[in-house]
DNA sequence: CTGGGCGAG
DNA sequence: TCTTCTCGCCCAG
């Protein structure tokens, strides 16, 4: 069809992508193998006992994932908790619908490693995996490195102390590398020569050290790739998992660019950014192509193939991939990825997140009534205000990591989101795999989400002492504050007064057989509070902040090395003021742009009178949800507001 | 700005 | 049986 039509514009010049060695870039996996092995880490972590017997993670009806003690015993991950049981009658069963516990861990790891960067580029993927973009800890200590004395050097983690760090034999490369010939005599030694290849020599001791202290400090094991560009990190790292790491190399012993053979082993699917659409709309056309390509089992193209394909070029492929809604430049991007170039960066580590989402499923038993559907999400909205609490708020004096107290200051927003959306999604009787294709126009109509939104409203900022559900003791004991409401209150507010509304818009035909197997909130749209004076004891809301001065706030997040370093030091426990008096003993970096370091907007408080726009009136949105009230069905109302209980 | 698609784990 | 529970980016309208 389409893909088929397209033909290689044959005299065009087809340029080929160079690869940029001037960046370094670690990528860790914790607890590798596969993502949710983490859980069981974790759960093992909290429990050492857990280590030895057969662990199994469950959400829902399938098990997650399961320890190595489960899967010696033949337990697979994904499989239906019934069958894993059946195989394996002792099997622990912990339960993973709940991820607190992996946030938690996870946050911990990432602020271990976030205290190491010099730059701020310490991007989180997932829950388990970090990059990290060093090249300024690498130049510094290369600068450093005495050729003459490799064996005994140094590796300074800190600019301005240079007795923290470590040593380290500069001579060899740490971990494995990758082409690794084991019959060289020089397996493992570094050609001191040439520039990249010490530099990449530093970068696998820095993951080297910063891998055993996740060990050591934290009990998480870890796989680390180390290379010039994300894409190349992350592919090295795959290769020795789960408890090592991999250097790639840009030339073999035999002197062949090492990246591209090592590029090309890999199948297209492999490679983070290719998905499953783009890897399809490729193999339509590769697999109509060259013969040797045809008939074969399994769409398995591998990078080389797509590479050397005749005629293969950035724009073919921006044909091949065009559609509607198709990113652009996807097919540059691609050709990118095909020779081992990934341009994207290292994003910097930001404070807030941009969204916060809760959702549950409900396959087995789909949800039919309205009351149903009044109950859960007064269930999940309860879980979204107690994670916006703890995600977007920071108590005025932060507490240390180590302590992990959470210390009674008057906890403070950091950022407002604006937008609260609901997502549902029936159940379909015939959902079709995404593998099998329509074959003309008529494109299959996929089960997906649908979603409405709206204003969230301010009520939801009323504080209350953070977490009170964590908190074994009443929650009046702790830090007593004016104008709080429990999470359940204000979720109940929020199903009826904005929630619900949305549900109708989004299934306006009343009465049971909704079918329901998916129920998602989030609230997004993030406005950052500009936190300098903080305006203490109020019940802040996104209209009682003070006007802001952005100096002191932004200084506040570049704290220096040593305060970052020192929260991992054994010996000093002592917590830093969150926002301590006039510290300017090293000037931020000046070509940090707080605009690039995330998307989300300043906010910029009003110092009078409320303005037009947000903090929005909760008056006039109360309002408005009568007015949509009007116009509804009194009785099916009633069925909203009534608690059915299970 | 909203609603959907895709890609990551 | 494409499963669970997310998060982020990008697009068109």
């Amino acid at each position: 069809m389409r893909t088929t039509s397209l033909t290689p514009k044959i005299a065009k010049q087809i340029k080929i992508p160079k690869r940029n060695d001037d960046r370094i870039i670690l990528h860790f996996v914790c607890s590798a193998f596969d993502y949710d092995c983490f859980y069981a880490s974790v759960f093992e972590n909290e429990n050492p006992s857990l280590k030895s017997q057969p662990l199994g993670i469950k959400q829902k009806s399938i098990l997650a994932t399961c320890n190595y003690v489960a899967r010696a015993r033949g337990v697979k991950k994904l499989m239906l908790i019934s069958e894993a049981q059946k195989i394996c009658p002792d099997l622990i069963l912990m339960n993973g619908e709940d991820l607190t516990r992996f946030r938690d861990v996870s946050k911990k790891l990432w602020a271990f490693l976030r205290a190491h960067s010099w730059n701020r580029r310490v991007e989180r993927l997932g829950l388990d995996e970090v990059f990290l973009d060093v090249t300024d800890i690498i130049a510094y200590n290369r600068e450093l490195l005495n050729v003459h004395a490799l064996g005994t050097s140094f590796f300074q983690l800190d600019r301005n102390d240079p007795v923290k760090g470590f040593a380290f034999d500069g001579s060899r490369f740490y971990g494995c590398t990758q082409p690794d010939d084991k019959l060289r005599a020089d397996r493992g030694l570094v050609d001191v020569e040439n520039p990249l290849c010490v530099r990449l020599m530093l970068a696998s001791h820095l993951a080297g050290y910063l891998r055993r202290k996740l060990d050591e400090d934290f009990g998480y094991t870890s796989s680390g790739g180390i290379s010039t560009n994300k894409l190349l990190a992350k592919l090295a790292g795959n290769v020795n998992k789960p408890n090592n790491q991999t250097t790639l190399l840009a030339k073999g012993g035999d002197g062949a660019d090492a990246v591209e053979a090592f590029m090309d082993t890999h199948s297209i699917r492999k490679v983070p950014g290719i998905g499953s659409r783009i890897a399809q709309l490729m193999e339509e056309y590769l697999l109509s192509r060259p013969a040797k390509l045809r008939d074969r089992e399994g769409n398995n193209v591998t990078i080389g193939e797509a590479r050397r394909c005749p005629g293969m070029s950035s724009d073919l492929l921006e044909q091949i991939l065009d559609r509607p809604g198709a990113e652009r430049g996807s097919g540059e991007k691609v050709w990118n990825f095909l020779h081992g170039v990934d341009l994207s960066e290292v994003k910097e580590a930001s404070d807030v997140p941009t969204q916060i989402s809760i959702e549950d499923t409900y396959m087995s038993r789909p949800l039919q009534t309205p009351a149903e559907v009044n109950q859960e999400l007064h269930t999940l909205a309860t879980s979204l205000i107690r994670r916006m609490r703890v995600d977007l708020t920071e108590a005025e004096i932060k507490p240390t990591v180590q302590s992990n107290t959470t210390s009674c200051g008057t906890p403070h927003w950091l950022a407002y989101p604006k937008t609260l959306r609901l997502s549902t999604r029936t159940k379909s009787k015939q959902s079709i795999p995404a593998s099998s294709t329509s074959t003309n126009g008529a494109e299959v109509p996929n089960f997906s989400r649908s979603s409405r939104s709206a204003p969230l409203p301010s009520f939801v900022f009323q504080f209350s002492p953070p977490s009170p559900s964590t908190s074994s003791l009443p929650s009046t004991s702790t830090c007593p504050s004016p104008a709080t409401l429990s999470c359940e209150e204000i979720a109940s507010r929020l199903v009826t007064e904005s929630l619900l509304p949305l549900f109708r818009r989004l299934h306006p035909s009343r009465g049971g057989g909704l079918n329901l197997a998916l129920l998602n909130i989030c609230v997004t749209n993030m406005v950052l509070v500009a936190r300098d004076e903080v305006n203490s004891g109020s019940g802040s809301g996104p209209g009682s902040g003070s006007s802001m001065a952005p100096g002191r706030d932004i200084s506040r997040m570049f704290r220096t090395q040593e305060d970052k370093l020192r929260e991992w030091t054994v010996y000093d426990t002592s917590p830093f003021p969150a926002s301590a008096a006039p510290h300017p003993p090293s000037a931020p970096p000046s070509d940090i742009d707080i605009n690039t370091t995330s998307n989300l907007i300043r906010y910029t408080a009003p110092t009078g009178e409320s303005t037009d726009g947000y903090p929005r009136d909760d008056e006039a949105i109360a309002d408005l949800v009568m007015m949509e009230d009007e116009d509804e069905d009194e009785e099916s109302d009633a069925q909203f507001q009534g608690r059915r209980l299970p």
